[in-house]
DNA sequence: CTCTTACTGATAATGATTTTCATTCTTAAT
DNA sequence: ATTAAGAATGAAAATCATTATCAGTAAGAG
C-alpha cells in the first residue's frame, strides 16, 4: 500500500497501541485529511479525498476507522440533520477542544463558535452534577445547537 | 376510512384549517396516539400502534405526517442517535414545553428532564443574542443533549 | 351535490451505513 | 530476517430508514 509519509511516529500512534490497534496506511490517511481539514466533513468526502490519491482504500474501511476514532475519542461524530454523519477531530492544532456548532436549516451551513462557552461549559457542569444526585445519570457528553438561518439566508427569506 | 371518533373539533384543528391542510383520518389518528403518548416514538412505533386498530394507514402517510406536523411546529423531531428519528408532541396534556434529554448510550433509555431549565434557558437566549449579534445567525431552535450511562446500566459497567 | 385537488397507500427507489468473507498486511515472536 | 496468528481490508451484497411515484380516494368550498 505505501503511503506512510515516513516513518516517525505520530502523536497518536501511542493511543493506537495502547488500545492494541494496529498502525495501517488507511488509518493514518484519514488521521491525515481529518487533521489537515477544518470542515465537518462526511465518511464519503474523507473517501473522496483519499480516493484521489490512494484509490485502493475503500469506503467499508472509512466507515469501519471512523467508527473506531470515535469509539477511543480521538474524533467526534455530529449529526446535523442533513442525513449523514459528519466527523471532526477532537483536538484542533491547538488544542481547542471545545466549541458548539450554528446549523443553517436552509442552506446546511455549519458555523463552529467558541465564544461565550465558558459560562455555558459552567453552567453544563453544574447540571451534570444535579442530574447524577437526581436521576442518578453518569453523563459524559453533552450536546449544543443551535438551529436557525445564516446570514446568506436569511437575505434570501 | 371511518376513524374519527365524534365530530367535535380538536384543538388542533384550528391551526390545520388556518395553513390549509385538511383535516384526514390518518392525521387524527397519529395525533391521537402522539397524544395518548408520553414516549419518544419513531414513524413505525406510531405504525404498529395505529396499525391494530386500523391497517388501512400506510407508513408513508405516517411519514408525511409526521413532516406535516413538525413543519407546523405541532411536535418536534429528535435524532437520539440510534438511526430512526423520534417525534414528541410541543405541548404536553400541561402545556410543559421545554424540557430535555439524557441519553443512555448504552440501552438507549431517554429520560425527559425538566428541571434546573429556567437558568439554562436564560443563558441560552443570552447566547442566542450573541450569536445574532456577531455572526448574524438568527437562532430558531437549540438543542440540548447529555449522552451518558442510565442508573441501570451504570450498575452492569 | 359537485368539483377541485389535497391526500392516501402500494410499490419501487434511494442512499447511507453494515455485514460477509476471502485475502492481505501488521506485528510479536522466533 | 522469517514466520505465524489474527487484525484489518475491500468488493460485493445486504440492511433499513426514509422518499419518490403515481393512480385512485375523499375533504370541503361553493
Ligand atoms: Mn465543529
Ligand atoms: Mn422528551
Ligand atoms: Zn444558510
Ligand atoms: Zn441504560
Amino acid at each position: 500500500m505505501q503511503i506512510r509519509n515516513g516513518l516517525r511516529p505520530m502523536w497518536w500512534h501511542g493511543r493506537f497501541r495502547g488500545c492494541g490497534y494496529r498502525i495501517t496506511a488507511p488509518r493514518e490517511a484519514i488521521l491525515d485529511v481529518l487533521s489537515k481539514s477544518d470542515k465537518h466533513l462526511s465518511a464519503e468526502d474523507i473517501y473522496i479525498k483519499i480516493h484521489t490519491h490512494y484509490p485502493v482504500i475503500g469506503l467499508t474501511t472509512i466507515y469501519r476507522t471512523l467508527d473506531l476514532l470515535t469509539n477511543i475519542g480521538l474524533i467526534f461524530k455530529f449529526d446535523f440533520g442533513d442525513g449523514r454523519a459528519r466527523y471532526e477531530l477532537v483536538k484542533g492544532p491547538k488544542g481547542k477542544t471545545h466549541h458548539h456548532h450554528l446549523i443553517c436549516t436552509n442552506c446546511n451551513r455549519i458555523i463552529d463558535y467558541t465564544d461565550f462557552i465558558d459560562e455555558e461549559i459552567k453552567l453544563l457542569e453544574q447540571t451534570e452534577k444535579k442530574l447524577l444526585k437526581k436521576y442518578n445519570f453518569k453523563s459524559t457528553n453533552k450536546l449544543i445547537q443551535f438551529y436557525g438561518l445564516c446570514e446568506k439566508c436569511q437575505k434570501m427569506s
